[in-house]
DNA sequence: CTACACCTTGAACTCTACTACAAGGTCAAG
DNA sequence: CTTGACCTTGTAGTAGAGTTCAAGGTGTAG
């Protein structure tokens, strides 16, 4: 196991050794060891962590949130049948997120058929009304 | 078309008041007609396009980023060409999160069927690791 | 043994996205 | 023609997620 000072895993992960201090102090990352001077020390699981917190952030999900998916992880005290419960709670929002996606998607994709690169009057080329089924009439 | 005052057009889209004049004092809606009286007036369209706002957020878009999708929209002076580009950015960046979500789909997936509803050591329950490639170890 | 980058803590500051409040005008019901 | 819900503007406060700053300790290269 690779062990990192805070600077070298901030480098690894890309987020600031700030950042990194601010999730530990909230509580999204657990306490380090420490050196004799003090200075924290990560083994290279940590890294996994920190990409993993930053991925879930860029798909919606709040820093709490994740702490809730970290939650199904790492705890030797809890039963594998509440682990599975609440596996089973966030595969539904992230069945619906990608749903959601899928439909905007879809609704983006009608837009860019509808408006090729050429000029055309714009008033009809609405992600809105793609979206909520307002039916378009490009092609009268 | 419907009209709506500003208390009404929350009640539709089940946002606050306050948060639908933020929208409008920050530019993500546009300054609606008033009536002699100052009251705001809004079309039915404000309707789809609060919920528009509303629905993108939850699926990790910004505020300023779902302006950029809104102005794909509803501006007779852009011409095709140019909202075609930016459909197609903004459909790379939700084909992204759709893959990245199905990745955590599949890694939670996997989770659960290593962690079935009795109980186990969770050591090696985790959905990093999942997510992660390190492979697991319960067949053993 | 002195630079200088990197570490420590703690507190203050920023930005996003609201949310609440104060002081007052409007409009429909009784 | 008053009550009370709903509207107006403007300002201030809050929560989440960092980011910056101050004052000082650590570690290594020259």
């Amino acid at each position: 196991m690779k062990h990192f000072t805070i600077g070298k895993l901030a480098a690894h992960t890309g987020v600031g050794v700030e950042t990194i201090r601010y999730y530990e102090r909230s509580g999204f990352l657990p306490a380090p060891d420490r050196l004799s001077s003090g200075y924290r020390v990560y083994g290279d699981d940590t890294v996994n962590k920190v990409r993993f917190i930053r991925e879930a952030q860029t798909l919606g999900f709040s820093l709490s949130e994740i702490s809730e998916l970290l939650a199904l992880t790492g705890n030797p005290e809890a039963d594998c049948a509440q682990v599975n419960d609440r596996a089973q709670t966030k595969l539904q929002e992230i069945e619906e997120k990608i749903q959601r996606l899928q439909l905007m998607q879809a609704s983006l994709e009608r837009l860019a058929k509808y408006c090729p690169a050429d000029e055309q009057p714009l008033s009809e080329c609405s992600i809105i009304s793609h979206l909520y089924g307002e039916e378009i009439t490009h092609d009268g």
